[in-house]
DNA sequence: CCACAATTTAA
DNA sequence: TAAATTGTG
């Protein structure tokens, strides 16, 4: 059985290309290569909600994997091939479809999550001897047990982790196949319909559909867009979540509609044509895409992410359970505007501007004592970019308890931070539209404006729009009390 | 009690 | 966004 990403495709007959975390044809490395054998070429997505350990996918996650398969099944068809879908347990529908079609190699992407990879295994060990398995590193930068320290160790700390990968060789990207061999006929599929993806009674995708266009295309299309509008200027752009300015690749990157390697690529080559962007705008993308293989690293060398705290000290943390402050959180009703403004974003659209992120996160497990792994449950199912990886370990450094973490004592002050980076109120404008028509000055903590301003804006404190669930001051010394007790 | 408007809610 | 629910003349 062959193994690793250079390996030759084994056996002779028709190829099984097993897609998962990787919804596109270009740069799709297993997919190219079985394309160039010449053999024929099965592509094929399984649903798997069975197999033990593997994470079950959230409302947004399941509306946007709909129209990304709908849309892959449309590129299929557009080269002459078909893609074959088929519910069930991955350890017993991809062997059953591999003899179905007489095929003999099996090619796909590594996944690295314990639960994923356990699946993969278990269907590399069902296939048995005969079938050649081959195993390919399309979806990072960098295949994680690639990035050492050199003690040999794998990384910690972001920023060590970061220079190394930029020192780096990488692979080029591989273009999409021009075409595949058909095998004498396809194995039989589901109806993408039948697998209810999406939401019925009541459609709640509306807000979402308005905000995203799915798939491939849609992909590199947005980002052409992004090098033209946003590269330039990125650095501090980025930071504004009133603005359109970041790339908003972080869907498509999740369902592996476009590959990071094909960003990092055309990024480059569009700031070296066009020699005006900066080169701290241009590093600062790249840097962004490190972040995300960073969080693979610390899942694949270090997991399990979800579930424990990555600095153990913080398993006796004295976290409150409280149902209402975590209902008032995800409802958007905190009664601080710019935290409410970012929660209601996830509600809409299924994303929230990372800045927002780093704010709602930080007022959840230091302003209200709520443990994480609610935030981090509450936006894998909110969220279309909800990733195994990138969602935990975030989730982890605002918390304070993960590898290179905010420090737990750095506790973001909502108003501060609603002030800096939403300076004009558009973004808590456009999602907290109760308080649209208070002037700026006091939008940001409206309990501190006059009875006069708020009466004229039509906004009454406890009724249009909720009284502040916590105040910042005393929950700031709560939490560094509460840190106390673990800091040893 | 209805017709229609306004508001809430749904992963 | 659009169905379901609540409010109003």
């Amino acid at each position: 059985m062959s193994k690793g990403q250079d390996g030759e495709i084994g056996g002779e007959g028709p190829i099984v290309v097993w897609l998962r975390n990787d919804l596109r044809l270009d740069d799709n490395p297993p997919l190219a290569a079985a394309a160039e054998t010449g053999r024929p070429v099965v592509p094929l997505v399984v649903f798997d909600e069975e197999s033990k350990d593997v994470r079950q996918l959230g409302g947004a996650h399941k509306w946007w994997f709909h129209h990304s398969l709908e849309s892959l099944a449309t590129s299929f068809r557009g080269k002459g091939s078909q893609l074959t879908l088929r519910r069930g347990e991955g350890a017993k529908i991809v062997p059953e479809v591999m003899e179905e079609v007489g095929a003999d190699a099996l090619v796909f992407n590594r996944r690295y999550d314990e639960g994923s990879r356990a699946v993969d295994d278990a269907v590399v060990e069902a296939l048995g001897d005969d079938v050649a398995v081959t195993r390919y590193a399309g979806n990072l930068l960098h295949n994680p047990d690639e990035v050492e320290t050199n003690s040999g160790g794998y990384y910690k700390v972001y920023t060590p982790f970061m220079k190394t990968v930029m020192k780096q060789k990488r692979r080029a990207p591989v273009d999409a196949p021009s075409g595949f061999k058909q095998p004498d006929s396809f194995p039989k599929s589901d109806k993408l319909e039948d697998w209810d993806l999406l939401p019925t009674k009541p459609d709640w995708s509306g807000g979402i559909r308005d905000f995203w266009t799915v798939g491939e295309k849609a992909a590199h299309d947005r980002f052409a867009d992004f090098c033209d509008e946003c590269l330039g200027g990125y650095d501090a752009g980025r930071d504004k979540p009133d603005k359109d300015a970041t790339s908003r690749m972080s869907p498509h990157l999740r369902w592996g509609e476009i590959s990071p390697i094909r960003l990092w690529h055309t990024a480059n080559a569009y700031a070296e044509r066009r020699k005006t962007i900066p080169s701290g705008d241009l590093e600062s993308f790249l840097q962004e895409l490190v972040w995300r293989d960073f969080n693979y690293n610390l899942l694949y060398n270090f997991g399990p992410m979800a579930t424990k705290d990555f600095n153990s000290r913080f398993d006796d943390f004295p976290w409150k359970s409280s149902k209402k402050s975590l209902e008032a959180w995800q409802a958007g009703k905190t009664g601080y505007p710019i935290v409410d403004a970012g929660m209601r974003q996830l509600w809409e659209t299924g994303w929230m501007h990372n800045r927002i992120r780093m704010v709602v996160g930080s007022f959840l497990t230091k302003d209200l004592l709520i443990d994480w792994r609610e935030g981090e449950r509450w936006f894998w199912d909110t969220l279309v970019d909800g990733d195994i990886a990138s969602n935990t370990a975030q989730w982890q450094w605002i918390g304070g308890t993960g590898a290179d973490a905010q420090p737990f004592f750095r506790i973001f002050n909502p108003i501060t931070q609603s002030e800096r980076f939403d300076k004009n109120g558009d973004y808590i404008r456009r999602f907290v539209p109760e308080l649209k028509d208070l002037p700026t000055k006091v939008l940001h903590a409206p309990w501190d404006a006059d009875e006069e301003t708020l009466e004229k804006a039509g906004v009454k404190l406890g009724e249009t729009y909720p009284k502040p669930i916590i105040d910042h001051k005393k929950a700031r010394d709560r939490a560094l009390g509460a840190y106390d007790e673990v800091k040893g």
